[in-house]
DNA sequence: ATATGCACCTGTGTGC
DNA sequence: TGCACACAGGTGCATA
């Protein structure tokens, strides 16, 4: 579900309501997420304190207060609300985490695409492969067509590779395809320096506005209030196929490019 | 090494 | 109404 303005929207959201708060029980209802969670998982998380909540890619971070991180992933349904202590779960509600001011986390994820572990930040194998992060200035346009000129498939799936570049999920690469002028089966061999640099303003300028709108909410996504975002009414070509493209009126086309879904005007894009 | 296919799950919408 | 099927914000492992 959540990419990266989603989970940057919940990090903001959770690190003003949970740094400084311990953890006073922790209950798991169902350990078979995509990894099993482990059996010293409770034990792991009672008595400490959330000192900081960070983003990596799509992972959510929480350093904990005896320099062990809890390590959070939300596949494709995963959420993580704040409810009062009195809240019942739902039926996939896996885990509850109760917290010393009486509030609760529930994280809730129906398909269990989700992980969650506690270890050593050393030890989390999960982050050892990450590319770059896309508002950083390492995601540049010279980075961008070096590496697309390396490789001959599809644009899309580069932008959507986390060993390159992190965050860009299946929504937001067709929204930055769109914006940047770029057909989605594009092959990145095929890349010049101006789409190449196209591209990377186009990612900065779609991430930034989703952001602003707390990311979108198409069935699941809710942040931690249990509120949805709203950039779901700005999607410009994603879900949008057979509408009319809003800068020029050609029809939207869906195809698939790696089995997922790609959407784009095909007017707009070349 | 690099690229694709498929598996992991449940829920929802569509068409017969 | 029931049923089959396609599809859904992701990722990791097997296979070509």
């Amino acid at each position: 579900m959540p990419e990266l303005p989603e989970v940057e929207t919940l990090r903001r959201g959770l690190a003003t309501t949970l740094v400084g708060r311990r953890v006073t029980a922790v209950t798991v209802h169902e350990r078979r997420l995509r990894r099993r969670v482990a059996s010293s998982f409770e034990a792991a998380l009672l008595g400490r304190r959330i000192e900081a909540i960070r983003r990596r890619a799509k992972y959510l971070l929480l350093d904990l207060d005896d320099g062990a991180v809890w390590l959070v992933h939300f596949g494709m349904s995963g959420t993580l609300v704040v409810l009062p202590a009195t809240a019942p779960r739902r039926v996939h509600t896996h885990v509850v985490v109760a917290f010393d001011d009486g509030r609760t986390l529930h994280f809730h994820d129906p398909r269990r695409f989700g992980l969650m572990r506690v270890g050593r930040a050393a030890a989390l194998s999960e982050l050892d492969a990450l590319g770059v992060e896309p508002l950083e200035e390492s995601f540049s346009a010279s980075f961008l067509h070096a590496t697309a000129h390396r490789q001959r498939r599809a644009v899309k799936s580069l932008l959507m590779d986390q060993r390159l570049v992190v965050g860009i999920g299946n929504i937001y690469a067709s929204e930055i395809l769109f914006a940047a002028g770029v057909r989605p089966s594009r092959r990145t061999s095929r890349l010049s320096r101006a789409d190449a640099a196209r591209i990377v303003a186009a990612t900065s300028a779609v991430l930034a506005e989703a952001l602003a709108a707390r990311g979108s909410s198409i069935s699941d996504y809710r942040d931690e209030r249990g509120e949805p975002g709203a950039f779901q009414k700005r999607f410009r070509v994603y879900e949008r196929a057979g509408a009319p493209c809003a800068r020029c009126g050609v029809v939207i086309r869906r195809t698939v490019i790696v089995g997922r879904s790609a959407f784009y005007c095909p007017r707009c894009q070349r």
